[in-house]
DNA sequence: CTAATAGTAAACCGATCTGTTTACATTGAG
DNA sequence: CTCAATGTAAACAGATCGGTTTACTATTAG
């Protein structure tokens, strides 16, 4: 087995493992286990947990901003309505019972107030996000993609975490009924 | 002291630590050396670490819902200027340069995917700041006071982690412009 | 004065935490 | 075959975790 072999199955023991039970929630012993290798191992391909735990929204983002493409593309053939099918897309995860929220966000959140390696990656995201959205919104032909985007952001970004905090996916047709006013005005 | 002022006085020093610090990341012992009491006395008040952090739910809600108002109406005479004047309340926590999210938010999110005690203390804050939110909107006219409220809530939920998450406030100025259409629309 | 209450300090429990290190086994390339 | 790389297992470190219990000390009310 490769190097970049090993190394990804680790990120994709440890990425289940800290989306399910939280970040210091989990232990590195229980990344060790799951992944089947020893401490050492884990530590010649991380630094530390918590640089481990920034790879991971590393791998979210890139995952996320992969599929999210295709799935709103196949929903809608227009940009604008594909910003739309960005919300669909994001709620039907929830639909599927797994409340799993933003990893970014959650990550952020529980390391709040301090300076790690996984507040900046969870900005890098938030940021790679945020072009994406800019994009759509320009492709859409809408006034002011940019603010646009970041009006689109709170919405999204409010809706994920209230789905999470309450366990059910109806926070989105809030969402969705403003988006779909904000994008009528926008154009 | 009397036993009220006693509980009172480690639900103020809780509250900051886990507020500052995390829940998962403040241990016990922190809150007892920080109080000043044994861990005997802190395990005569509060059954578990998770009860006490619930409690301290109840207490975020208890002091937001009690100061918001009061602010509000500082800020505008109208209850329709209010609903506004709740994103400048909760912005202006933010620009004094504490990046604290929303407590229960926070505290729900750590505790993602089990049943706890805060759980259940975080979804009746939730319901309790939703009620408020409704009864704003009931008093501003609008023609259908809990949808409204509904969506003003995922605006409100996105702009505070969003600032959170980014540890600046400009988050909250894409909400409000997004406010102002969605107000004006439901008159 | 007495008796109950409420408190502290500290030992103790078993487990876990992140991270290092030592000793040894496997493997693959030259 | 040999040697270096890569791995495992496990001890070790020092600290911390949530929680219980014991022994002792203030305080306070009757």
């Amino acid at each position: 087995m490769t190097k970049a072999l090993k190394k990804q199955e680790i990120i994709d023991h440890a990425y289940e493992l800290f989306y399910d039970h939280g970040f210091h929630a989990t232990g590195v012993d229980k990344v060790m286990a799951d992944t089947g290798i020893s401490k050492r191992t884990l530590y010649k391909y991380f630094a530390s947990k918590e640089d481990l735990i920034a790879e991971l929204i590393g791998h979210y983002g890139e995952t996320f901003l992969k599929i999210a493409p295709v799935e709103i593309a196949r929903l809608s053939p227009d940009p604008a309505g594909q910003i739309m099918a960005l919300f669909d897309f994001r709620k039907a995860m929830f639909d599927e019972g797994s409340f799993r929220g933003c990893f970014a966000i959650s990550a952020n959140l529980e390391y709040s107030g301090r300076d790690t390696p996984v507040q900046a990656a969870s900005l890098k995201f938030f940021e790679t996000f945020l072009n994406y959205i800019k994009s759509l919104c320009a492709d859409g032909g809408y006034k002011d993609p940019d603010k646009l985007a970041g009006q689109v952001i709170v919405l999204f970004n409010g809706a994920v975490v209230a789905s999470q905090a309450s366990r059910s996916p109806a926070p989105f047709d809030a969402a969705k009924s403003v988006l779909a006013m904000l994008l009528a005005a926008a154009k």
